[in-house]
Formats: structure tokens, sequence, C-alpha cells
DNA sequence: CTGTGGGCAACGTGCCGACAA
DNA sequence: TTGTCGGCACGTTGCCCACAG
């Protein structure tokens, strides 16, 4: 059920359905590359897993005593995908060690250059209504079937055959694929309606296939609900949950063990462990009140679109508990109406594409560093104390 | 979904319910009472909760740096009874307030004198093969349709019924009773096959039904298997959730803080919030390496019986973590071979009856109370620190 | 008294082509 | 090209009694 990056054929193609079943808009860190770790975010993904709320303020209370930064510098240990067994919700275990500044060599700041060609192929379909009920089988749409799925003996009458797919779990599910009816069409029939009930899929719910150079198939699950967090983890008060985060980060950083952090894409309302070169690039955007910038997410229209705004404030979302923060450091207004836009009331400076793409800009003067940047946003990137720039 | 405890008669009724699904041997404290809390049982709660104890290491390690004795006296602030909505497993949410030893009165030291009686009928059945199959219903022991079902009119022909009871969420679920066969018994048929197959019931669990006084039924579950920690709460990494507890705990005992512990009978290898007056009580014993007693539990064959044994050693269940806890203070050695011995291998104190029962020791002469105590034992049961006793 | 099994009817499941959007 | 439907066969569900432990 857990599985390491890239070692071998089949893990890369295990990590591509990982992939593939979080979505287009997750990305992870590689292994061994540098990061920043945000705690508030973390804590905002307990909040948005956890059912109730209760006992906020004591939590606001207790988190006051552990010294702890608004981030860390880490570099990324080890990384473990998996999925929930009874929900296939992908998630991350990803282990953080602490790092100094001083440590980071110029390389480190850098992005990784070059993005590896996959001969994955792949294949997405929102299911129908006819695709989830009990009356019959699921309809391969036909260039799906013909690039994705391994070719059938067109001789047979009807050309049909077994197809085996893993899961995220390295569970086997067959289905027999025929190719029949009037006009002709692809079907997956046996196995299937299994497979539904098993993934407790609806129509609207997504299913995923994949086929590796060696012919292997797989098979995963994007749901379209953002289903509740079904009263999830009876077993924890959710204050102890806030607290084993603050706690685990805090003895993390000051004493510079590793810890291991747990991320949802599906859930999280925002990524909080973020490349470090994408935060350094971030740190050289001009944002101040007015700025206008785009910003890509899922929302119920569309499953990930760019959406135009511009900035209202740049001041700390939690201005008592974690002081000179950049985490949502920027109150936003968006052109268009955003359903559920609380979640993207306050966005973070490396979330956002500024409008004016920063290539394009004079190549700065003497002093111009200066002028280019906010003299709100302006702190040190790992102590996240103001300073002054003169 | 969540309720307090003894507001009017229908709470009343829940409340029993709660209880008959944790089953005989657990008890919890009253609202107001006082307590002894113990951090090394919640973590050994999370601990079984958790489907991997990797990094314990790091959590020993982490958890050093919390300033938190082995027990916290503290009083019962709210009480809820609540049921995971998947497995319906009970666990009860309770807020438990630190106290200071001096605070204490004698009264509160005792323990609470009546127990009140309740009418509220109930019978308990172990579900068969046929109760469970699909082919057919449940059949309903007579003695219990008689006491505890609402009275069929033996006029009709055959007699029957419509039962409506609730389960601990509230939700209502409808049965047909009928009476009918030859010889002439209690079914439940329509509806009955729908509980079974929501509450995931096989052969070997148990039902429960209620009817309290004003009529109302309720229904609920005990399931046989121990099943295991279904991969719980893929959100949180255990590392998180013991330092959780601790810090939480950690917060409490100094600042004298409310703080809120989740314990669930099912799963708890112990309870690990104790009334004071047991507390008290154990402290009385005459425990030494040698002594015989007997202790009621849960095993493999029996749901709740006394087993008899000898201490074979007195000392620190973990040295290094909890120096002078009473937490599981004892190693023993049991008369007959115990299944899952390793749950029972240490005790604690308060689990445990002596075995010349305490009443008929000769009352004490002067200077007696120290002889009773074994010097091993003596210690402040605040602090948890050993003192001599001359 | 109650667990299991045979009988049997009703219902659901699931494979098929027809048709139309 | 593909979503939905009617047709139809077969397996399952679920109510009934008989019988035996």
């Amino acid at each position: 059920p857990m599985m390491n990056q890239g070692l071998s054929k089949i893990d890369d193609l295990d990590y591509e359905l990982w992939h593939a079943c979080a979505g287009p808009l997750t990305s992870l860190p590689p292994v061994d590359s540098l990061v920043i770790y945000w705690p508030q975010g973390h804590i905002e993904q307990v909040i948005a897993c956890t059912p109730d709320s209760a006992g906020a303020a004591d939590v606001r209370e207790a988190s006051s005593h552990f010294k702890l930064p608004s981030h860390l510098l880490c570099r990324i240990g080890q990384l473990e995908l998996q999925a929930d067994p009874n929900t296939d919700e992908v998630f991350a275990q990803m282990d953080l060690l602490p790092q100094d500044e001083g440590s980071v060599t110029k390389e480190m700041k850098e992005a990784p250059s070059a993005i590896k060609q996959s001969s994955v192929k792949m294949f997405c379909k929102t299911l129908t209504a006819s695709d989830t009920s009990t009356h019959g089988g699921f309809s391969v749409p036909r260039r799906s079937a013909e690039d994705c799925l391994p070719l059938l003996d067109y001789n047979m009458n009807p050309p049909c055959q077994e197809l085996v797919a893993k899961d995220l779990h390295g569970q086997e599910w067959k289905f027999r694929h025929i190719y029949r009816g009037y006009p002709r069409r692809h079907l997956l029939t046996t196995g299937w309606s299994t497979f539904v009930s098993a993934k407790k899929l609806v129509a609207g719910d997504t299913v995923i296939f994949l086929r590796g150079e060696n012919g292997q198939l797989r098979v995963g699950v994007r749901r379209a609900s953002k289903q509740q967090p079904q009263a999830h983890s009876t077993y924890f008060s959710s204050t102890n949950l806030h607290l084993g985060v603050l706690a685990a980060a805090s003895h993390a950083s000051r004493e510079g063990m590793r810890f291991s952090v747990i991320y949802n894409p599906r859930t999280s309302p925002s990524e909080f462990v973020i490349p470090y070169h994408k935060f350094l690039k971030a740190m050289d955007y001009n944002l101040a009140v007015g700025s206008r910038f785009r910003m890509k997410f899922e929302s119920e229209e569309s499953s990930g679109r760019r959406y135009a705004g511009t900035i209202t404030e740049v001041n700390d979302a939690d201005p008592l508990r974690w002081p000179n923060s950049l985490w949502r450091s920027m109150k936003v207004e968006w052109d268009e109406v955003i359903s559920a836009s609380d979640r993207h009331e306050r966005v973070s400076p490396w979330e956002i594409e500024p409008f004016v793409p920063i290539s394009t800009l004079p190549p700065p003067l003497g002093g111009a560093r200066q002028k280019r940047r906010s003299p709100t946003l302006v702190k040190d990137p790992l102590l996240g104390t103001s300073q002054s720039v003169l």
C-alpha cells in the first residue's frame, strides 16, 4: 500500500496514477529538494479534515506556548504516495528535515530544469448515469479505448478480452472489455459494477485508466463531490490534532530533527509545503495593494482555470498568533463571482502569477531592486520578521 | 449525534443504550466527580487506534520535552456519549479540569452512594448464521420479545406490528414484528436485512434492544471481532497524534485549563480516567510481590469474568519516560493461560481486587497503616514521587 | 424453544441491441 | 459517437412453513 518514488517502471506508473487522481493542480516537491513548510497551512488542513472546529479558542491560547516561526526551511527526506483505503482519497506522507539557511547553496535555490517526458498512456472519463447504474456497464470512449487499452482482436466475434488493472492499493480489478452493439462501441461489462460499488462511484465522479510502456494497466478514481470530512477519526479530539501539529513542528525546528507531515491535496485548502525556488521567485514579485494578478484553482464550473483578481490588502492573516507571516498575507478581490470564495479571499504570494510577467519588466537598475519590492512584503524569508530596506 | 447526560427520560434511554453497547465492564465517572487522568494510558489508546507504530522513537525523544507528571487530578466537566458514524463503535468525549490537591474536600474522595434503579427493559442476542443470512429475518427469543417488545395483539392473524427503534445516532430503523410459524415464534422480518447490511453485522455480533418506560425503542450493536483499527485517519501521522495528547495534557496541567479527551472503551487497552475514590481505595491495598488478586476482564471465551493471578514484580512500566508512575506498575502472572495476555501482563493497582477482601482484614492498630502498605508502592498520589515511610 | 433448510414468488442485476441526441 | 432505454434471462432476496436439536 505504500510506494517510493521513481524506482522502477512500475513505480513510475503508480506515481503517475497518484498524480492523475490528485488532479492537475497538485504538484509535489521531489525528494531531496528544499521547501518551505507553513504550520498555518498545515493547521488549515487539519481544520478542513475535522468536523467540529470546537475548542478553537483553546488551541489559539495553547499554541502561543510553542516557539514556532511562521515557516521552516526544510529538505524533503522521504515521500510516500498513498491513498485512503476507505475512500481512495490520495495523500502524501512527507518527511521534512529542518535546514539551516547557511547551508543553502546557490544550486539549491534554482528550479529543477527538465521535465522528463512520460510515455504513459492515460484517459479519464466523467461517469454518466448509465455508467454507474446497475442496469449496464461502462461505455469507453472510442479514442480512449484505441489509444490506451490493449489492442482488441477484431477477428473475434464479438471482439473481447479481459483487462486486469491495479489501483493505488495494488488491488487488481478485472474487467471484460467487449466491442459490440450497433453502432459498434467499446464497453466494460463483467466486473465493472463490482468496481463501481466497491469504490462507491456515482455519476459525476471520474475514472482514470493508465497504461504503461510494459502494457501494465492502472485504474483510479477522482470524486466530483468534495465529500464531507466524514466524521473522520472519532478517536482524537480536534484540539489534540491541532496541538500535535504544532508540537511536532516546534520540536523538530528546535532540535533540527526530521518530522513527518501528511498532505491531502483534495482536502487541504492550500499547499503548505512550497518549493523553495517557487517561494524565492515570489519574493521578487512587485506586489502591493492594487496589483493585478492571475491564479489557477479548481472551482465548481472548472477543474482548474486561471482567475484574475486585484490585491486589496497586504497584512497578516492572523496578527495575534502568526505575526509577520506571508501565509495568506494578501486579501484579494476577484473579477468574477467565485462560489465558495471564502477559500480564496486571502492568498499567499507564491500562489499567484503577476499580471505582467516578471521577465518582461525592464532589467533592474542600480537600487531598482528595492523599488520593485513592496515594503510591506519585505521580510527575511527564513525568520519571517520584517526588515527595513534602505 | 451528541447527547448530554441525564437530562430527560429520552436521554436516560440513550445513556443506557451507550452503556449496553460499551459492554458490562465499562463504567464512566459522573459529571463533576474527581478523577485521575493517566497520560500513559491515553497514549496506549492512541497506539491501539493507529495502524503503524512507526516513529515511536521520535515520539519518545520528543515527549521528554513535555513537563508532564504521570497523572493529573481532574474534575469531569462535560461528558458526551457518542458513536462512530461508520462503525457504531461507542466512545466518550470528556472534558477534564485540572484540580489542586488542596481544594479536595473529604466528601469528594468518597464513592457515590446509591445506584439509581433503572426501569429500562433490555435484551441482547448474539446473532446466529440464520439471523445474518439474506435468506431470512431475525428470530427474537420468546422471553425477550415478551419482556421487552411492545405487546402484540394476538387476536390478529397472524399477530404482527411495526417496530421503530432509534440507534445511537438518532437514526430510526423500522422492523416488521410478526408471531408465526409452527411452533409459533417472534420474528423480525421486513427491515431487518437492511439493518444487518447497514451495520455490517456478521454472525457472532450482538444486537441490543432497549425499551424505555414511555415505550420508546432503541437498538444498538456490539461487535464480536475487535476489528482492526481500519487504517483510521489517514490525515494525521501517528507522531502528531502522540504529541497532541502530550501537548494538550501538558499545557492543561501547567495552566490549569480544561482539556478534552476521547475515551474508546472497545479499543483502549485500559481505562485511563479513573475515579478518584477508586484510586484512593487502591492505595490502601496491601500489594507486594507474591500478593494474590482477582481481576475482571473480557477475553476470547468470556465477555467479562474474574481471573486470578499473582504479582511477580512491582516497578515502573516505563522507567525512562514515566518514572515513578503507578500506571501498570505491577507485573503479574495469571493462574490460567490467557490468550492475548500481552494486554494483561502488567496491571495497575486500581484494576485489581485483593484476594482477601480489605474489609475482612483485622482493624489496623496504631502504626499498622504503614505496615499494610508495601514500601515500593508508597507514593504521593498526586506527584507520583516516591516517599519514604518511617 | 429456536436454528436451519426447502419451497417459491418477487425483485434486482446485468448482458444485449435499438434508437436518437 | 455514445447516453439511455426496452427486452429478457438468471441469480438473489426474502417470506413462508417443516423439522429437528
